[in-house]
DNA sequence: ATATAATATAAGTTTCGCTAATGCCATGAA
DNA sequence: TTCATGGCATTAGCGAAACTTATATTATAT
């Protein structure tokens, strides 16, 4: 039984010709026919008295003409009401961490614009643990976050790894070299991020491994504050290279390499294991990718 | 869009699990997932959730089981209510003037019976006007009459001509001719049918084409009321040879053929032009009548 | 990490519905 | 009544769609 066949029923019923109700439906008539035989087989009475021209419904055909108007009732409210949802299932929620600026994922969003223009994104900022809970909350459809966890309920995938640099103060004397040992830094006041931001702990580690120890002058949860207190030289820190685009443009800050290896933050992708996704959000997820 | 699909949805959504609803349905597990893939590719939304097993509906796909449930009910009503339909239109409805009586029926009865066996037949007798009453009205599908008149609305088919033979009492001194010719009927004593009754006007006029005046003793509307008067010898008669089995077996009545040609009453069958007739029906006619 | 159970995908086959051509039937005009 | 005409049914052949089998992929539990 196809719904098709009930909406040719009730034109042809409506129209009472069955050329016509194949010429609306773009068939030949012979399929008009054919349908309706096909109907009143399946279920072994007639429908519709051919003996008569124009032809007219039997008993029984009025009974179905109205089950059909019925059942496709019905059927185009659902599908309005899916049409409806679908309209608010492509918008895509996607948030990052404050330190992951707009500058390094507008390539991504203006590339995922031009594919998918209809598509409503929309991009937020917040801390890295914000942007777990409300991910596992559904409220966001995608995280980018630095030094992602592991998690049971979140899949992440590999983003860039920033280059981590030595911010300091251009009056600082650290400031005019081109490279630095990170042994240098042993013993410098120090601008930390807080103990809970992910970053702080993937920074430390790196000390640890060279087995330098800083004074931590102050912690903050957010890079422009750390910035700001390596402006005034009130210690100097270890930050990603592109949160700093601006201070090294306009030369309140100086930032140098290290000699020893090159470091990075690697950032990431996550996103809840057990979501759907549409096709719109799926392909985001893969430009943003890297394997 | 097919009913059965929706069925599978529901199935599936239900027994949460592709193979089992395929093993439901006697198809394979591929068909299953292809089915359901196809349904969210035509309202382009993702009804069911994959990446969690056991499988769960979305928020789409809620809306969707809902309307399914409400279709295939709708659906199934009405095939309940066609199936009712159905039933009644099963029933045969065939009515004879009193004058054909069971035995002449009764070979196409049961060869009918034979290979319709289900169809619910009744057989009933009225007199002519009545029959053709009853037909317009819809009352009886299928009447045998004789002389059938012409009418509109009324598609008559021949059946069997029956021999009009002379019928007189044992002791009339006709009783014991072979044959007879029709010119010696001149002047009898003559019992006659009702000038309403169709086979009236036919021996009327098979008198008049001889140019025989009979003396018109007794007028009845129905063949048994004329043998019992011609038995109680109030005049003689012509009536159909079909009728009179039963006496000229037990010897009460005598029936003597005409020797100038065979004469005959032709009956035949009459159905409503404008009514559709069920497979059954149609069957009976053709077996009734003849070519 | 791996095994297992479950779903998706691919290729080949069958089934089903469509078209085109033609036959049959109902209706109205001559 | 008969004939012409418009309209529905029927048939054969073909092409698209759905099914099956086999295989790949994915999710979950151990």
């Amino acid at each position: 039984m196809n719904l098709q066949t009930l909406k040719i029923f009730c034109d042809l019923v409506e129209l009472k010709n069955f050329s016509r109700t194949a010429e609306l439906h773009g068939i030949s008539q012979s399929a008009v026919s054919q349908q309706l035989a096909q109907l009143e087989m399946s279920h072994k009475i007639q429908l519709i008295n051919r003996r008569k021209r124009p032809i007219e419904l039997t008993a029984a055909g009025q009974v179905f003409y109205q089950a059909s108007k019925d059942i496709l009732d019905r059927y185009n409210q659902v599908s309005s009401e899916l049409a409806t949802l679908k309209q608010s299932s492509t918008r895509i929620h996607l948030a990052a961490i404050f330190s992951i600026g707009m500058h390094t994922l507008q390539p991504y969003i203006q590339k995922f614009m031009s594919i998918y223009p209809d598509v409503n994104l929309s991009v937020e900022y917040y801390d890295a643990k914000d942007i777990y809970e409300k991910l596992l909350r559904g409220i966001i459809d995608i995280g980018v976050v630095a030094v992602p966890k592991r998690d049971r309920n979140i899949e992440s995938y590999p983003f860039e790894n920033e280059p981590l640099v030595l911010v300091c103060s251009p009056s600082h004397p650290l400031a005019h070299e081109s490279q630095v040992d990170i042994h240098h830094l042993q013993g410098e006041k120090f601008i930390a991020f807080d103990e809970g931001v992910p970053t702080r702990k993937h920074i430390d580690e790196i000390l640890n491994r060279y087995q330098v120890t800083v004074r931590t002058a102050m912690e903050f949860d957010n890079t422009e504050t750390i910035k700001r207190a390596v402006e005034i030289n009130s210690g100097i820190s270890i930050l990603p290279a592109p949160t700093l685009r601006a201070e090294l443009a306009n030369g309140t800050l100086k930032a140098v390499e290290f000699s020893n290896e090159s470091f990075f933050r690697p950032t990431g992708i996550i996103v809840r294991k057990d979501k759907t996704r549409s096709k719109a959000g799926q392909y985001l997820i893969e430009l943003l990718r890297k394997e």
